[in-house]
DNA sequence: GCACTACTACACTCATCAGTGCACAAACCT
DNA sequence: AGGTTTGTGCACTGATGAGTGTAGTAGTGC
């Protein structure tokens, strides 16, 4: 049980470099420290060791992108609130090993299909989801005038993020921590003209 | 030279539907109508020929993107003008084949960064400034409030584009031109809300 | 007619790599 | 100890696919 660890992060590290053609199980055993043989005692295939991978990695992105989107609402100025909002979120969807997941999948798109819907839906759909609960709140509590929830939670995470990430999926070394906060506060900003109450 | 034509017209459709690695240079020959010894005598390598695929249709992407981000400024009202060329952004954005291309080098950015970064400058770059220079336009004129307008670029394009352009690069059939005309109007309308002069 | 270029048909090499079979070793229960 | 699970080492098969060599054909220009 602790061979299968070994390969599962050996397996996550070479799919995310290499895609799933360029991962060659003979090294990836080698870097798990683990004859390939075990390998294939543990998983059918290339393919089976493929969908453990995404699955766990889908979990781990959604747990990561949960925690960071959660806060209490209303406490300060809903600027401010916004603001702050922007940059965890920011982060959140930045975060290289969330690129580096998203670049794969699109990537193998075309070979896993139903890998990439899925993981579209959970870990993008729910933060677009957290978000647009968010601005709800705002509404209800005449803080904001969001009469389209979703709309503006769509909105409001592309104006956050803008050609971040755009950029980061064709160029990985292009992530910044600096500029994604200036364009995190600069799109709250933004926001918060087009949806201010009254 | 006709052959070339074939050739790279083949490869193109191939290196789009199946990557780099996952085409094969006997159907994609055989597909050309062509012999494989041919694809070998007008290219030194596979390597040499997606090189040549990715140039054209970078150009062809560029010149696309350019031709449908023209039009004069100022004839109309300011937000009937953004939502107009908002529209035109979008489609030409999510456009297949800007997609196809889009999902391809992402894909093989590892493999090929440098082609990556190329297209990325080349093409979103283009639009990029195209925008900005929109902005600062109407700036000057005194229509809108647009002090950087960079960074408003930025934000119009993803306003608009919102979750459309991450969504089909997961899933290329999630396109669809009326929720990309309606993405394209309502950012239009936030943008106006946010960037409107006095 | 002749020469030259573009192209073909096809058999071949060579490397890579997923997946298997098997005999054997170590670690773990009880 | 004795049995069972878990893993190893390694040689092997079989398929795939990039790239080559060569002899020969078709068209083009002169």
């Amino acid at each position: 049980m602790r061979s299968r660890a070994l390969v599962l992060d050996a397996a996550t590290e070479h799919f995310v470099r290499h895609g799933y053609i360029g991962t060659n199980l003979d090294t990836l055993a080698a870097d798990a420290g683990v004859s390939k043989r075990t390998v294939y005692n543990l998983f059918r295939s290339k393919d089976e060791l493929f969908h453990a991978v995404i699955g766990r990695v889908t979990e781990i992105a959604e747990q990561f992108v949960s925690d960071h989107l959660q806060g209490e609402v209303g406490a300060r100025p809903v600027d401010v609130e916004l603001r702050e909002f922007a940059v965890a979120h920011g982060r959140a969807v930045l975060a290289p090993r969330v690129i580096a997941t998203r670049r794969l999948l699109i990537g193998e798109a075309e070979r896993f299909p139903q890998l990439a819907a899925d993981y579209y839906e959970r870990v993008p759909g729910r933060v677009m989801a957290a978000i647009a609960e968010r601005l709800a709140r705002y509404h209800s509590a005449g803080l904001l005038n969001v009469p389209h929830p979703d709309l503006a939670a769509d909105q409001f995470a592309f104006l956050v993020l803008g050609s971040g990430l755009d950029r980061a999926l064709f160029d990985p070394s292009s992530l910044n921590d600096a500029s994604t906060v200036a364009r995190a506060l600069a799109g709250a900003d933004a926001f918060y003209r087009a949806y201010r109450a009254n």
